[in-house]
DNA sequence: GCGCTTTCATTGCAGATGCAACGAGATCCT
DNA sequence: AGGATCTCGTTGCATCTGCAATGAAAGCGC
């Protein structure tokens, strides 16, 4: 008779470590809080706030709408980051007199100056990255670069 | 004379699509939500309280200890997932007799029976995730590999 | 054996986050 | 024109998160 066998025969082996969403999240954490330690000890900022600085920075003038579209933010996390770089004054908003329900974010002077600082690390701390993978970095990209394509 | 030069030209080119912590995030974030959706949606469970129970389902009694260094969690973590856990009713709690510091974590019999079916599902969903990326997959997994040796 | 340090797990608190709702303004439709 | 609908940005609220502090137990040194 054999009934009363042990219940972890039911169980199916599974190994969180080849799980690659679990191995995404973790190389995600570990990469974004390595540079969040230099934004903030740095600088004073968070990594919704350097998304923010990185597309005004390159697109001069947008609305909440453009940046929630472009960075991989919800609107209401722009409208809370922008909330606190106005406060921080690297920031400033003004009202889109095209379409008034637009608000037109662009840098000031202070907020340029410290991207002017801030953007050449962070080009360093990619090289750095780059270096230290050696030929799986451009694996891991293209590898990357179809995940992201494929769950677009 | 050049002066008033527009403080654009002081800024250096930055992609945020072509920079790596960046990208690294959205995918996390991407296959993540794919995830936590279905863990959510069928068994009313998170991200975190999904670890705890892969891995107990695969170590039979631990501590939080354990856990923590094992699943890329902090200590609270693991013991507000517990928590949670317990009061479903999905483990339970004991106290290590050898060491009373340690609690004994391990899945009760209703937990066992949603792995059973829970685990399945993951593995049906890495197979597609594997499917859809072709080629790619391996790239990314071994990018990931290195990313993954390299920041530990 | 007895204080001192270390380890383990939990939790209080403050700040962050996500959802849903809101108000203001634009657009559409007849 | 003007009511219904849609878009944009913000915010109230409940929950979640991370830090640091706590309490309980073990280990360590003398």
């Amino acid at each position: 008779m054999d009934d009363e066998v042990p219940p972890e025969f039911e169980l199916p082996e599974f190994d969180l470590y080849g799980f690659t969403p679990y191995r995404l999240a973790v190389a995600a954490k570990r990469t974004s809080e390595e540079l969040a330690r230099l934004y903030r000890a740095r600088f004073g900022i968070t990594i919704p706030e350097w998304r923010v600085l990185v597309h005004l920075a390159h697109s001069g003038k947008v609305s909440v709408r453009d940046i929630e579209a472009r960075v991989a933010m919800e609107k209401y996390e722009v409208s809370r980051a922008a909330k606190r770089l106005r406060e921080s004054g690297l920031i400033e908003r003004k009202e889109n007199p095209e379409d008034r329900r637009l608000v037109v974010l662009s840098l000031t002077p202070k907020g340029r100056e410290m991207m002017a600082e801030l953007l050449p690390l962070a080009k360093a701390h990619q090289a750095r990255l780059e270096a230290r993978l050696g030929e799986a970095f451009a694996e891991l990209e293209a590898g990357l670069e179809a995940l992201l394509n494929e769950t677009k």
